[in-house]
Parts: structure tokens; sequence; C-alpha cells
DNA sequence: AAGCGAATCGCCCAAATGTCCGATTGCCGA
DNA sequence: TCGGCAATCGGACATTTGGGCGATTCGCTT
């Protein structure tokens, strides 16, 4: 960590003195001072936000959801796939679920797939998210 | 995570204030407008790094705190795993908890289990459930 | 200085879950 | 009557998850 700190802190060091070099540079021929300045800017902007991202980590925060509130069971889901809904809320395992409602497990499994493809997940928890925040089930 | 954003800062800060510190020395007065853009260099790239800390994702610091205080203490929930359980209940796989959290995948599935044995589950789903229950989570 | 809990990471292995190929039965509407 | 759909079941396989050993580091308490 110390490392990474000292490794950032000589980056930025040097970063910020090839800034300075390249402003003398331009002061010495050019004396277009607001665009040199506009960049000088620019740079550091650049230099502030990629600091930034490095320091807290990347990823992508594209999740948005759309908000159809009054979509509901308008998906398609048939009363069968929401009953596993509710038992999939509820907390309980395919095995569970098969034996609360008389079926095979792998009845479940394919209730549950559909379900995903429905709900538009990948997981059972990220099904229970949806479902919930659809007002599938309490 | 917010003490290494101000440790770097604080060290981006010296740094070039040392830099600048040495050019007045090499150049002695001179320009008054460098002062200037040593300013606005400097407002610029503390812009850049609060943009690109928020734009990346607000997350770490809210580690502790929200939720349910009774609950959490009682279980013993630390807030570290209160963290992950929300991740949990957003329906992220342990793989992207791990990446939103820059840890690593291990990690979380310590976490977890940990969270398992303080909310008496087996499977994440009743996991969520009971945890809701709780008021842990909204 | 020693102990403790929180947080981090590692390997191995079993169980659960998810996906992809099927299939049959019964019911309903065109 | 036929085609589609919901509901049921099966096997094979990949991925995820959970459990069981472990470990180090750091900060706080004793």
């Amino acid at each position: 960590m110390w490392k990474q700190v000292v490794l950032y802190g000589a980056l930025l060091a040097i970063g910020t003195f090839a800034l300075q070099a390249l402003e003398y540079r331009l002061l010495a021929r050019t004396h277009t001072g607001e665009l040199y300045l506009f960049w000088v800017a620019l740079g550091f902007l650049a230099l502030g936000v990629a600091l930034g991202t490095q320091l807290v980590g990347r990823r992508a925060p594209p999740d948005a959801a759309d908000g159809n509130p009054q979509a509901q069971a308008s998906l398609g889901i048939s009363p069968r796939e929401l009953t596993v809904l509710k038992e999939l809320a509820a907390g309980y395992s395919n095995k569970e679920i098969a034996l609360r409602l008389n079926v095979s497990p792998h009845t479940v499994k394919t209730h549950v797939t559909h379900l995903f493809e429905k709900l538009g997940a990948k997981r059972r928890t990220e099904a229970i998210r949806k479902a919930r925040e659809l007002g599938l089930v309490p």
C-alpha cells in the first residue's frame, strides 16, 4: 500500500514536472496565455480524473433499470411460475420448493429458468430483487 | 478509502508546491501569472480527483452506519459484513461483489459465510429474507 | 508484550444452481 | 383438427455457492 502511495507520488511528481517543463517551452515562444491556461487546466483535470478512478477502482454502473411500476405480471409470467417465484423469494432451495409444490426438482429448475428469462435475471438473488421492484412479491 | 484519497491529495499538493517553489527560486519573480496558473492547475486537479472518485462509484466510505443498528449490534454483524449483505440483497454474485468492493472473491465468501452464521441461514436467498425481516436491508 | 477480532486472501471439495439439449401431456383458440 | 402454450419430467454439463481446513496483517485492549 505504501509502495503504491510512493509510486503514485513519484508518477505525479514527474507528471507535474513534465507539465512545468512544457509550460516553460510554451511561455518562451508563444504568448497565447489563455489557450495555454486552458490546456494546463485540461491536463490537470484529466490527471485528476485518472487519479480518482485509479484510487477507487473502476467499474461500470450502467445498471439503470427501467421503471415499470404497472408492468407486473404482464411480463407473461404464468400462475405456476408466480408460485415458484414466491417460494424463491421466501428463501427456499429448489429441492425444498419441489417438495412443497409436489413436483420434481427439475420442474422447479425449469420454472426458475423461465422466470430468469422473463425478469431478465441471471441469478435467483437478482430475480428476487427485480420481482420485488416490480411488486410481484411483497 | 477516503484516507487514501486525502493522502494522495496531500502528497500531490506538497509535490506540486515544492516544484512551484523550486521554479520560483530558479526564475525569481518574473511572471506574476504563474501563481495564478498554479492555483488554477491545482484547482482543476482537485476537481478531477473529486470527479473521478464520484464518477467511479460512491460506496467505499458508507461502509458502516444506516440500516438497523440494533439488529446489527445484537447479531454482531461488522460494518464490512453489512456492506456485503447489501450487495448480496442487491442480487450480485460473489464475483461481482468482489469487483464492486475491490476485494478478492474469497474475501466475499468469508463475509458471506459469517453472515450465514449470524443470520442463521443456509442459502443467500434465505439470508436476504431474514435480513429484510430484521430491517438490515430495505 | 500478548491476546483478540476484523478484514483480507488461499486451496480443495461437495452441493446447489444454471444452461442446454431434449421429451410428453392436456388445454385452448384459430 | 392443428398449433401453440403451460406444466411436467430427464440427462449432461458448466458455473456458482457453501464448507472446511488454513493463513497474514492491523488496530485495539489487556
